[in-house]
DNA sequence: TATTCCGATAGTGAC
DNA sequence: GTCACTATCGGAATGAG
């Protein structure tokens, strides 16, 4: 049960990886490939108590910020200060950055690996992402860099969980010349990590600044705190990059309307129903979590 | 700020009435009539942390009854125990009982004074009120007590709330020759405590046993904790003994047709209205209380 | 369908 | 509309050298 300083799935903390400046190649910045750790470990978990050296999520930290801006962030503004000034936040935060795009930890995570993705363009970043996404050029630009994106979320799940997994497992075992492997045949593939991710917006984002959701569907998270945070990754209302632009009479233009996010508690992985039982939905989940990571 | 000791708004403590046996005359027992303390004066509010001296609302007291019995006293049967045996109380909870009654100061008290006053026939005792009091009979004689127990919760107010009163005091001013009156002239008749009381039932009662609660009508008490408990004493849903029997289509009858538990939360006073919000109402209720003893 | 705090509402169990 | 516990649901504020 005891965890190692190393474990994977721990998270790193905010010294190991102190000074380091947010890599200028969005390719790969932020990411330190040939290593256990890398930048996708998150800060300390917000509303758990703050300690003194980790303030958790920072109003001091986006304070200071505003005050180089000249500008006022308020609640629900809070993404711009990544696209103004992305330099100014750590590698644990701010993921990569370019000219065109910064990606970012999620600071109130719905999963274990939950990243957002935020174009720097200004007309489109105050637009709905319906509006934005009209615009095939525009859409076509956010696809690729949610690719890649969604590739970097993959290989950390695989850095996170590769070791539970079954097929990654066999995979291994065959490379090691551990297990017998017909001579000439294809490897084991592994497992596809990067399939199984939610990939797209909500139908009503309450932040301002348009953002790309890139998570792990474990929804395993002590921000996941009620109905509407779960049901906005799992109903209709997170609406795949892949679908737009949407059909005028896509009923997803009006989630309220739809009430998706009234909708009953369902596990995204069985299928069981826990209408509003939301505590034990978590339990639930948790158990899920261990199943899911042995795949 | 600091209380003294003998404070008549103060509880007595179990200590100093421990021993007193019930008294059989039912007119007077229980009560001290010529001293400042009285049974009229309550255990430990429940609910706030037990100590080893008093164990509050006691399961223990009634589950040992209940032995006793050879019966099963269930939580909406709570109220039977008083009436099979009135003698197993202390004269704290038991304020006198005779053959046909038992006089009790509520358990869980909704005013600062709340009795409750119990028939001990079995059969009307187990009907619901509205039925029972159909019998004129039986009608009289609860009404008749009623009266009695009535006087007494208005001795106590006056007692405990007499000082605070502008009416008591111009009455003891001339009792006691500090004020000028004119010979012969009737005595300033003091305050007429009973006629605010509040005397009667719920329209739909959760305990099972037939009880008339009567009660000060100042709604303070750390008992008083939502809008049904309060809302219960202060619309409709307390129906007052006078007002039986009912006719057949009084809306009474259908208490949650009429929805009375869940109207808004209205000041017995001075009728601001708040809504749902009970926290506030207790604050302004506290603030009414001081102004009400005044009177 | 931002978070956080606080409070009102709702379901359960009570031997 | 018993109490007591837990959990769910709901509104309001959120900035201010
Ligand atoms: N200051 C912040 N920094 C990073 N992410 C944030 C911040 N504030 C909110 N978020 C996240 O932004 C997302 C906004 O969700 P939505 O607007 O519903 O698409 C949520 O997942 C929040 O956790
Ligand atoms: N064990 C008990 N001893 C004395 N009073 C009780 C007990 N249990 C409940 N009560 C009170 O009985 C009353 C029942 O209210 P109702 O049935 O709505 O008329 C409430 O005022 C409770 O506080
Ligand atoms: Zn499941
Ligand atoms: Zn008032």
């Amino acid at each position: 049960m005891a965890s190692t300083d190393s474990d994977p799935e721990d998270a790193i903390t905010k010294e190991e990886i102190a000074g380091t400046a947010p890599a200028p190649d969005p390719g790969t910045a932020g990411i330190s490939q040939g290593t256990k750790r890398n930048a996708f470990t998150e800060l300390m978990s917000p509303k758990t108590k703050t300690t003194a050296k980790d303030p958790g999520p920072e109003p001091k930290t986006l304070a200071s910020t505003r005050g180089a801006l000249t500008r006022s962030f308020k609640e629900r503004d809070g993404l711009g200060a990544y696209t103004h000034d992305p330099a100014s936040f750590p590698a644990s935060r701010v993921i990569y950055y370019s000219d065109d795009f910064v990606a970012i930890h999620d600071l109130y995570p719905k999963s274990t690996v939950h990243a957002l993705l935020l174009p720097r363009s200004p007309a489109p970043s105050r637009q709905h992402p319906f509006d934005a996404f009209e615009d095939p050029a525009f859409l076509a630009t956010v696809r690729a860099e949610t690719a890649k994106l969604r590739r970097l979320v993959g290989k950390e799940l695989q850095r996170r969980y590769g070791r539970h997994s079954a097929r990654e497992r066999e995979r291994e075992a065959v490379l090691d010349g551990e297990m017998e492997w017909e001579e000439g045949r294809a490897l084991p593939p592994g497992r596809d990590w990067e399939r199984e991710l939610l990939v797209g917006v909500h139908a009503h984002p309450s932040m301002n600044d348009l953002h790309i959701h890139v998570l792990s569907p474990d929804m395993i998270s002590d921000c996941m705190r009620h109905r509407k945070h779960y049901n906005s990754f799992n109903t209709p209302f997170l609406v795949d990059v892949a679908d737009f632009p949407l059909a005028a009479d896509d009923p997803r233009r009006h989630p309220g309307r739809a009430g998706y996010n009234s909708r009953d508690l369902v596990c995204w992985r069985c299928g069981e129903n826990f209408g509003n039982r939301f505590k034990q939905l978590k339990e639930h989940l948790a158990e899920e979590f261990e199943e899911w990571k042995k795949e």
